[in-house]
DNA sequence: GTCTATACAAGGATAGAC
DNA sequence: GTCTATCCTTGTATAGAC
């Protein structure tokens, strides 16, 4: 097996290309994909233009770059959902790890967004299979726990939208909330008042007691 | 009836323009403001491109001619809450009215949604006074609800932060939700069934009891 | 009033020097 | 491996013909 075409990551390769990766980021966020210059890129990664290509080929690739990026970050931290755990205990959970990647990470949720809002050309394939998969797998759960009573008849499908929407709210409409209620960034605790808030309401939407009162 | 064609002065001129503002609504939602080109507009809208020019000016004042259509088409929809009003009446017509706006005119929602998310760079000044003001006014409106014990006691800001998020999401996730659950497009009946879903979800969370049941 | 032709800047990509 | 110089395309905008 021929070796020679193939290189080790080298520090300065792994160094260069996560601060590229990383001005992309943001840039896609502020410009969306069409409307992002490589040149912008590079001034912002302080690299030269022609280092881009060099280590994403095009413009195309890095983007996809970046969304991989992005989906990979998701999947370390959402954990699964199976039919056996408590109702309660479970969305608690999902409502709570989700609101702390919007806050965290919100350029993630941000080109995620802008994706789909754009008609999803380079996420389609995604919604299609993975997610829909996933969606499928886990509504049939909660119609499991409806049945055994556990919950009340709300609709599974629209109960994740829900979910996502609330939750995802406050990376992408990050402006808007911050404008609005005059401050400059989130703080420490809005993690856990906005967790309690959606907790308290979806819960209860659902028939649940939540754990912490508002 | 007279068939010459006589057009009143300006006649064209309206015409036009309505035709340049559709295409470009929705090309600025397919690729964002910087990533739309003029020329992918004048071809949406079959017109030379020195005529977007010619009533428009330039780009920037095309896109903020778009984002004005939409701001008053919004305006003329939704109607005011007082304090008067009965809590479950004035929530359920407040979501209702959302929920219809973003399956009916999706591309306004979108492009709003995009502008906020790109950090706001034209909507800074209406977020900063007009929404502010209005969320103040509708926030205030809640609090005396709940001192009247007709609502329980929920976070008024994060209410409206979450009617807001649940109903554009059917505008701007459009996309997402449509390619997951398989359709096409949304059926006559979906602006009940969501309607009644977000009434229940959150009017329940409101220790209030939704008009339909599910 | 409308559109063709064109000026001039910016963007994506690459060849080739170092 | 890295970056300068450059090519070609696309983009915004306008002058001037019709």
């Amino acid at each position: 097996m021929s070796v020679t075409k193939k290189y080790k990551p080298g520090k300065i390769r792994e160094q260069n290309s996560q601060k590229i990766l990383q001005a992309a980021e943001v840039e896609f966020v502020k410009h969306g994909y069409k409307g992002t210059s490589m040149q912008s890129i590079s001034d912002a990664a302080e690299l030269p233009k022609a280092n881009l290509h060099y280590y994403f080929t095009n413009k195309a690739k890095l983007y996809n770059a970046v969304l991989e990026d992005i989906v990979q970050r998701w999947n370390e931290v959402l954990t699964d959902i199976t039919e056996d755990d408590d109702p309660t205990e479970t969305l608690e959970f999902y409502i709570r790890t989700k609101v702390e990647l919007a806050i965290r990470y919100p350029n993630a949720s941000k080109i995620f967004a802008t994706e789909i809002i754009q008609g999803a050309p380079n996420v389609n394939e995604y919604l299609r299979t993975d997610l829909r998969t996933w969606l499928r797998a886990k509504t049939k759960i909660i119609e499991r726990w409806i049945e055994q009573g556990k919950m009340s008849k709300v609709d599974p499908e629209h109960l994740f939208f829900m979910i996502w929407s609330t939750t995802q709210h406050y990376a992408d409409f990050e402006t808007q909330i911050l404008t609005i209620t005059n401050k400059l960034e989130y703080e420490a605790d809005d993690i856990e008042r906005i967790s309690r808030f959606l907790c308290h309401m979806i819960l209860t939407g659902c028939g649940l007691t939540p754990t912490h009162k508002l």
